[in-house]
DNA sequence: AAGGGTCTTTACCAGTTGGTAGAGAGACGG
DNA sequence: CCGTCTCTCTACCAACTGGTAAAGACCCTT
């Protein structure tokens, strides 16, 4: 009301992503059910109508914020599909870039976490993100073992248990921080370690 | 109303025990702000004011369902710390122990998940009961250091690396039923074989 | 200057929330 | 038979929930 004086053009977008990022931390921080409308607009110095105005109802609002977790997800995943390295190399460099996306947003984490609780109202929207993504990871993968270049495996258990491992740096961040310790980068670059250790060891064939 | 017209004294404690069984797996499930008290008791076939005869409030509830798991839980380390095992093998009984535990009572590990959350309104009462238990742990391990029976370590990183790790499986098995994955034995069973073989090469002196 | 589009507001609503007050039912000891 | 204790009920409430309707403010185009 006093500051928003300045030009809708900036303003226009501004207020949706503002929005959306309140959001994602609130929902990452407080849950779904523990987040109201009214605390957020609150928060953000304007009336709950316009968070209804740019996003239908809580629930898009919701799901509007998974996708575009979701599309940094993906997006990144895109750029090492679409890059130079091969084979084992592309797995390393695949797990590193998500590793780096989750620190670089730990809010994501957060989120992550609330809406893979199964029941979780988020958790049908991941779904549709997360299936074809894993479809065509299986897919990628199985060719390789066709063709010789890596090793043998259930390459569907691999990638949960590749997902899981991500889901639960999220929660141990906040477990860390529930113990009162200060969310370092030690666990997350051991739990990182770990993964491709079990990876390295199921797949590449130099083994 | 209809079959309740037993004795009282039986159906006293009969109450307020399925009170709370219903609370934990709903709280686990749905999560604390997403139980309401109405569904809960609609649940039961009574009415509201009965659960807040039995627990002052809400809140007080969810305490007292976080009080009888922490309780389950210290009993079942109880035990094994009275036992015969000693050096390594206590370590590795007692890992064997609190899984055993959280696989007997799956509900127990969801609400686990859920009040694990930092800001989550049962996270202060979890931790009043954690912090002794750890700290327990803790002066005995550093004990054993210092008498040589273990390894030197990092003996509190140590310990939140087991709790995560516990913690971790409340939220793998979750994101496996997501996955529609019938959740099994062997992604646990595997977590305490990593759990352990971790403990074991940083404490274990014939390592 | 006027009309239309975009955005944010005020006003309002029905349903649900956790919680209080108090009555009634049954068991038990006197 | 009566009072008391334990338990569960009905009745009610203020606060808050997500959501609707519509008016006002601002910009751009004509």
């Amino acid at each position: 009301m006093q500051e928003r004086v300045q030009g809708r053009i900036q303003a226009r977008s501004d207020t949706k992503a503002q929005i959306q990022d309140a959001a994602l931390a609130s929902f990452g921080t407080a849950g779904y059910d523990g987040t109201s409308l009214d605390d957020l607009a609150r928060g953000l110095g304007i009336r709950k109508q316009t968070i209804l105005y740019h996003f239908v109802s809580k629930r898009g609002l919701l799901n509007a914020v998974v996708d575009r977790c979701a599309g940094d997800l993906t997006g990144a995943m895109d750029e090492v599909l679409s890059g130079a390295d091969r084979d084992w190399d592309r797995v390393e460099a695949l797990v590193r870039r998500v590793f780096r996306v989750a620190l670089e947003q730990p809010v994501m984490l957060g989120l992550l976490r609330e809406v893979s609780r199964p029941g979780s109202p988020g958790a049908q929207r991941l779904r549709t993100h997360m299936e074809p993504m894993m479809a065509r990871a299986r897919v990628w993968i199985e060719g390789e073992m066709a063709a010789g270049r890596m090793r043998r495996a259930d390459a569907q258990l691999l990638l949960i248990s590749a997902y899981s491992t991500v889901v639960g740096v999220a929660t141990e961040t906040e477990v860390l921080r529930a113990a009162g310790i200060e969310p370092t980068l030690r666990p997350v670059v051991q739990r990182r370690r770990e993964l491709l250790n079990f990876l390295r060891s199921s797949l590449d064939p130099r083994d």
